[in-house]
DNA sequence: ATGCGTCGATACGCTTGCGTTCCATTCACG
DNA sequence: CGTGAATGGAACGCAAGCGTATCGACGCAT
């Protein structure tokens, strides 16, 4: 079994994804863009949803992360430049919402999409602890709406608007948020 | 041509859609579903486009409107409930995303999400003026990224998410986007 | 050299649905 | 009543793709 080629399926597998969606995926195209045949993707993954799954777990399509950058606008700062290089990939721009679509429809790829959503909260959890530690938020601050808050005007205007975001933006949409949250 | 057939027709498009997706839509099915032959879409509509476009236009799939309730958050507070309300419905919930993500992979539909997104940006605008004139805003407030604060929480917390909302939420809410757009 | 696993290319039977067309039936109107 | 429009149901030729299977070729390890 040649990684390589695994691989090579991989990427051809999210280009494909790109300009179909997830239910318009044909697999004999896939094999195509990659050079290979079809048998060489039944060889790696029983069906669809499987390799989709394992393409889209060994890639990592994921938001963002968070660090610690010594303040709160700080660290919002850094999680959305790092969203931003995220979105701003345009596969990931193409993928990320049809990811949504899907899941709406047909509960396959949910499990995917939930384990994606977990990891990336309990990060944000973490961030909004050390600005609690630093008195920079309340204690008892609303957390489920401060976690909805931070990623979403970002997400609406380069997903939803498919709008460019420059770094002068990034910054006054932090300065933004960080009112907002201490107002949670 | 009969104009209880047509509306059965989009109410049928309208279910199928938001079960298979955009590209899944198979005209058999909604020409059963709406207990028709194909031959009658055919009649109305030369394509599926055409179909899906005049189904939108039609219905009105839009998020929300802008009222004036006296004050900034009296404002944010009602387009959030009313946008609350339109997410609230299980056809728009599974729709809107998919129609984002096909307008990404083809640009078939953009024509017709750009026009619901201009309307519903000329709106907030209004009352963006509203509260400059009242004193509640900064005359020279960010309002691009007010534009974007304003609907981003909610769309991320009941699409992206998929979580309920509830009304102690939305005032919440609504009381953040205060603070925040004052910090635009 | 040999054996094994994998490869790309292709064929196969099957399914689904498109867009077009047809037909007997129904309905509305003059 | 006769006529024309529209109807649902179905047939048609065509296309695309699925999942499976096959075959000769290739690369690698022994």
């Amino acid at each position: 079994m040649r990684p390589d080629l695994t691989t090579a399926l991989r990427r051809a597998l999210f280009e494909e994804w790109s300009q179909t969606g997830y239910v318009g995926i044909s697999l004999e195209s896939v094999a195509l863009r990659a050079g290979a045949g079809k048998a060489a993707i039944y060889r790696r993954w029983p069906s669809k949803l499987a390799f989709a799954s394992d393409a889209i777990e060994t890639v990592g399509v994921d938001l963002a992360a968070f660090s610690d950058c010594g303040s709160l606008e700080a660290d919002l700062t850094a999680f959305l430049l790092t969203m931003r290089r995220a979105l701003r990939h345009r596969l990931v721009r193409r993928i990320l919402p049809d990811l949504l679509a899907e899941r709406a429809c047909s509960r396959d790829l949910a499990p995917l999409i939930d384990r994606l959503a977990r990891r990336r909260r309990a990060e944000g959890e973490r961030m909004l602890d050390r600005a609690v530690a630093r008195g920079e938020l309340r204690t008892h601050l609303d957390r489920e709406l401060a976690l909805d808050l931070i990623p979403s005007p970002l997400y609406w205007r380069m997903i939803v608007r498919e709008r460019a975001t420059t770094r002068a933006e990034v910054d006054r949409q932090a300065r933004a948020l960080v009112a907002a949250l201490r107002a949670c």
